[in-house]
DNA sequence: CGTGAGATGATCT
DNA sequence: GATCATCTCACGG
């Protein structure tokens, strides 16, 4: 028999942290994020569950992608290529192994931090793409496994409803074909363009 | 606009 | 030893 009070809520900002990677990916369009004050509204989003092959969590639990079994609505920080850092919010109940990527941000704070991190690129390229998001968040390793509801990290409901696109995830070999990348349809923030 | 190579290191086989 | 949830720069059309 399941518990109703459990699992217990986890919902920040309008967004429910136990739904299934998906829902929570779609959910994040149009919510603000914020390291320090410095951040922006999420424009672009990937989802990644246990039950899919290109997920660090795909194999169990392990040093790296601990934090993925952990409490949702925590951080999970990873090293990419071994020279960036790309930013996940853990959802499902702790223990499930899912999370979303941030792949993009409008930035609307702290862009002039921004720009001093990312060097001189457009505005448009400050936060386009997970890289460049933890770069211009001041994100790193340090980052990871800490709850989104309390500093440095901040969550802001989205202020208005948004139409949200989707489309196949980038960058990855298994599972290429899943429509699990999610945008905020029209925006021009966002890593690459939605068809 | 496009494609391609190199950087660089942890993780997994 | 191979694989990566990436980025930047160089070069061609």
């Amino acid at each position: 028999m399941r518990d109703p009070a459990w699992p217990p809520p986890a919902v920040l900002s309008g967004v429910d942290f136990n739904a299934p990677s998906i829902e929570v990916a779609r959910a994040l369009i149009g919510v603000g994020l914020f390291v320090d004050g410095v951040g922006g509204r999420i424009v672009e989003t990937e989802a990644y569950d246990e039950d899919d092959p290109a997920s660090h969590s795909h194999r169990g639990p392990s040093t790296r992608n601990g934090a993925m079994f952990g409490p949702p609505a925590h951080t999970y920080v990873y090293r990419s290529y071994g020279i960036h850092w790309c930013l996940n919010l853990v959802c499902r109940e702790a223990g499930h192994g899912a999370g979303v990527l941030i792949r993009a941000i409008e930035p609307t704070a702290g862009l002039a931090v921004m720009r001093q991190r990312r060097g001189d690129v457009g505005d448009r390229q400050l936060c386009a793409g997970p890289g460049r998001v933890a770069q211009a968040l001041g994100i790193t390793g340090d980052h990871g496994a800490l709850p989104l509801d309390h500093p440095p990290f901040e969550l802001r409901a989205a202020d208005t409803p948004c139409e949200v696109a989707c489309g196949v995830r980038i960058g990855i070999s298994k599972a290429a074909e899943q429509p699990w990348r999610f945008g905020l349809a029209g925006s021009r923030f966002v890593s690459r363009p939605f068809r």
